[in-house]
DNA sequence: CCCCACCAGTTGCATTTGCAACCAATCGCG
DNA sequence: CGCGATTGGTTGCAAATGCAACTGGTGGGG
């Protein structure tokens, strides 16, 4: 037996095949907000998080949604230019800005929100109502392994 | 109610799930080809799957991967540049090139395939037997999904 | 047998990313 | 106080990516 992992292919490992899930998922999805609003991948995740848990610090962006700060930095002056957010530094210490969303803002994150929502769901109604809340949870399991930054 | 869709928020999203799972995954496995080999994510893939399935031509790769073909292409001259693999003009049809292991990169694979695998081992038995089931007939049903070229 | 549409793979260029160095504000210890 | 260490955020540069145009090779209809 001189191969000593003869029999392990890509089908086999989980990162592999999340990576091939996420990008084929996020696909779809992707060419809806670029189209219609002309925005990045990165641009969608933290209107998604301003508009989904409220205003925040960019630090607070890169830490739920494991992003690195510089991604967030352009991300957010992306969004600046686009009117769909403001910041104002805060008070008790300048070196943070709060980051709120514009009403412009707020109608493309409703927008998107509601069409995320749909898409979710058309991917979802294939398995069965167990099979999610597994998948979903180990899902969540995996996503707080060591993260950068 | 003004507001279309209030409670959706990014934990809630596939996709976002998805991809912080996918990347949080990859980022430990990587630094290991990274650091031991100097391989990029593209070049892995295209060695695992020239390991795992045995030789075969480029346009195979970005069918089996769904990579681009500029991306395979890439990684396949880095591949060859570190000796990793020959290719080899096709006599029937001279546009395909045939890519093979060369024993230096089959020591390699085996050394990655065989850490991809603990690897796998070591985020798979947080979960039991079924979850884990469940988990990958999910995973591969989504990969499946619409795939750009 | 020749021309044109097509195919595998590559290259050039514009866009995106990651990293490290940077700036300004704050903290904390002497 | 005050000066060095730390922190939130930005920027410059090099590397990675995506896209479209390109090269060389095939094949099929006239």
């Amino acid at each position: 037996m001189p191969k000593p992992a003869p029999d392990f292919t890509p089908q086999d490992f989980l990162p592999y095949l999340l990576n091939q899930a996420a990008e084929a998922s996020s696909r779809t999805f992707q060419e809806y907000y670029r189209a219609r609003y002309g925005m990045l991948r990165t641009e969608w995740r933290v209107l998604f998080h301003l508009g989904g848990y409220g205003s925040m610090t960019a630090k607070d962006v890169c830490h739920y949604a494991s992003i690195h700060k510089t991604k967030v930095s352009r991300a957010v002056k992306a969004l600046e230019d686009k009117r769909y957010l403001t910041r104002e530094v805060m008070e008790h210490d300048r070196r943070n800005e709060l980051l709120a969303i514009t009403p412009l803002g707020q109608k493309v994150f409703d927008d998107l929100a509601a069409a995320a929502k749909k898409y979710d769901e058309d991917i979802s109604c294939q398995f069965s109502a167990e099979e999610i809340r597994i998948f979903r949870a180990c899902l969540t399991a995996l996503a707080k392994l060591p993260s950068i930054q």
